[in-house]
RNA sequence: GGCCCGUUCGUCUAUCGGUUAGGACGCCAGGUUUUCAACCUGGAAAGAGGGGUUCGAUUCCCCUACGGGCUACCA
């Protein structure tokens, strides 16, 4: 075990959205470094400045921060230091670790064209590699990695294990474009040693680009830091998750209304598992997560389990808590927030409506009994089962709760026999009896809520259903 | 095309040479029940295919198939 403290950090790039991939990847980078004391940062990637965009950015704070995945020290702008990225090319350049190349773009792009249609590799070896120092032009150039040509450069990898790759199929990639700003292979190299970073866990599709990358910290003599590429998720048809499966930002789910908790423990687990732990808790997540415990193969996204999940984290959120988790939820979905008094009525029926609500919205339906007014408006279904006869007999209903005992066991009494005395069942009537106080099909018991209603409110609203 | 990675029930996964291949979601059946859920019990359901190695392979090796990634003066 080593001394060194754990850095680790999440580096997306902000075009569009925050990508569920890119959250389960932060997460993943989250638990390591929390679970063993480490930092966690945030790098946005955004040299692409055609792409970029500050909607982009402030997407990823907002996922970020609504994920629950905080960051230590103030997040880095990839872009912001261009400066000391092209430092380090000529440095390099000064060590002879990289050398000028004055191929143009059409050179290299006519070369691939013919290597290709003659079905010979495509890699560009630059002539000016071994140039004479001494006699260069004077012409816009590149500044390219002197990447070594013979041997292997294995990746010892905490997921995939060592893989090897052979230096012949690597070409020099270039470090510095000839307007003078960096690439991203410089780039991510450069800031992660800056930062500090000793463990990069990021997606496998940079696996390869990892063999590219190490030269880099060689020549500079900087430590490499550990490696682990986690496979990234697919889609429910197992090709690469796009924008036809919908749901791929982060702001997507949490208008969805599943609870952020919810969300880590899917995201965790997704591609991750000890033993046949499902449900977890952050605290639990961090100590147990560790390298081992990630597949090798790519995982897809099922929503079943998501909302399986969400419906666990919500039963088992504190009833406070999980107000508040609504109100956030209301605000991400465009809808209007609770005022005080709704959000009272709210928490008074919670411990009622928490329980087998899958998502927050379906625990705002449940609750809607609590959270309208009167005149309670029916929905279609539960319109139907107020039928004249039905209301005939809540009317007769009525002025036995006035003087009735208000507890749930005179209530049930009360409509046990109200049942009887027409020759029926009890579930006969709680229909009418649901539609009439909720005007919802789907509600917690009519005991429950005629008790939370009071007396006043459910005979009121029983009268405003027989009229 | 070249290189790299992957492949256990429908899905997420356990197994680290010897198991009736376990769990979870979903599904099916039954139970509970005043609705929707939730909950309880039971059930069906898997090692991509082919070769090796071994007393014995899901597990180790090779080939094939399929899937994915990389191969930019994108990130």
């Amino acid at each position: 075990m080593s001394d060194t403290p754990v850095v680790t950090r999440i580096a997306p790039s902000p075009t569009g959205y925050m990508h569920i991939g890119t959250a389960r990847t932060a997460l993943f980078n989250w638990l390591y470094a929390r679970g063993r004391g480490g930092k966690f940062l945030l790098r946005i990637e955004d040299t692409d400045r055609a792409r970029s965009t500050p909607e982009a950015t402030a997407a990823i704070y907002e996922g970020m921060k609504w994920l629950g995945l905080d960051y230590d020290d103030e997040p880095v702008s990839q872009f912001e230091r261009a400066d000391r990225h092209a430092e380090v090319a000529r440095e390099m350049l000064a060590a002879g670790h990289a050398y000028k190349c004055f191929a143009t773009q059409d050179e290299i792009a006519a070369f691939r064209e013919e290597a290709r249609a003659e079905g010979r590799s495509t890699l560009y070896h630059s002539p000016w590699r071994d140039a004479d120092q001494a006699s260069l032009p004077d012409a816009p150039y590149v500044i390219r990695l002197k990447a070594p040509r013979d041997g292997v450069t294995v990746i010892k990898d905490q997921v995939q294990g060592d893989v090897t790759i052979k230096n012949q199929t690597l070409d020099d990639m270039i470090l510095l474009r000839s307007d003078g700003t960096p690439t991203y292979m410089l780039a991510v190299v450069v800031d992660d040693h800056d930062m500090g970073v000793t463990h990069v866990i990021r997606g496998d599709d940079h696996l390869n680009n990892t063999a590219r990358q190490m030269p880099i910290y060689a020549a500079m003599g900087w430590p490499l830091p550990v490696y682990a590429h986690i496979p990234l998720i697919h889609g429910p048809d197992g090709k690469k998750l796009s924008k036809r499966h919908g749901a791929l930002g982060v702001e997507e789910y949490r208008a969805m209304g599943y609870p952020a908790a919810a969300m880590r423990n899917y995201l965790a687990r997704l591609g991750w598992s000890h033993g046949d732990d499902e449900f977890f808790t952050d605290d639990q997540a961090k100590e147990w997560f560790d390298f081992g415990g990630i597949g090798k193969g790519a995982s897809r996204f099922d929503f079943k389990k998501l909302d399986h999940l969400s419906g666990q984290h919500i039963a088992a959120t504190d009833d406070e808590a999980l107000v508040m988790q609504v109100q956030d939820y209301l605000a991400a979905a465009d809808r209007p927030a609770l005022d005080a008094t709704e959000l009272a009525a709210l928490t008074s029926a919670m411990s009622l409506v928490k329980q087998g609500a899958k998502t927050l919205p379906q625990l705002l339906e449940k609750a809607h009994f609590i959270l309208t007014s009167r005149p309670i408006e029916a929905d279609e279904k539960s319109a139907k089962a107020l039928d004249d006869v039905s209301r005939g007999i809540l009317s007769e209903l009525t002025p036995q709760l006035q003087t009735a005992s208000w507890d749930r066991n005179t209530l049930e009494e009360i409509l046990n026999k109200l049942a009887e005395d027409h020759d029926t069942k009890f579930g006969k009537l709680a229909a009418p009896l649901r539609a009439a106080l909720a005007g919802r099909a789907a509600t917690p018991s009519v005991f429950d809520m005629m008790l939370l209603l009071g007396r006043d409110e459910t005979i009121a609203r029983l009268e405003d259903a027989a009229a």
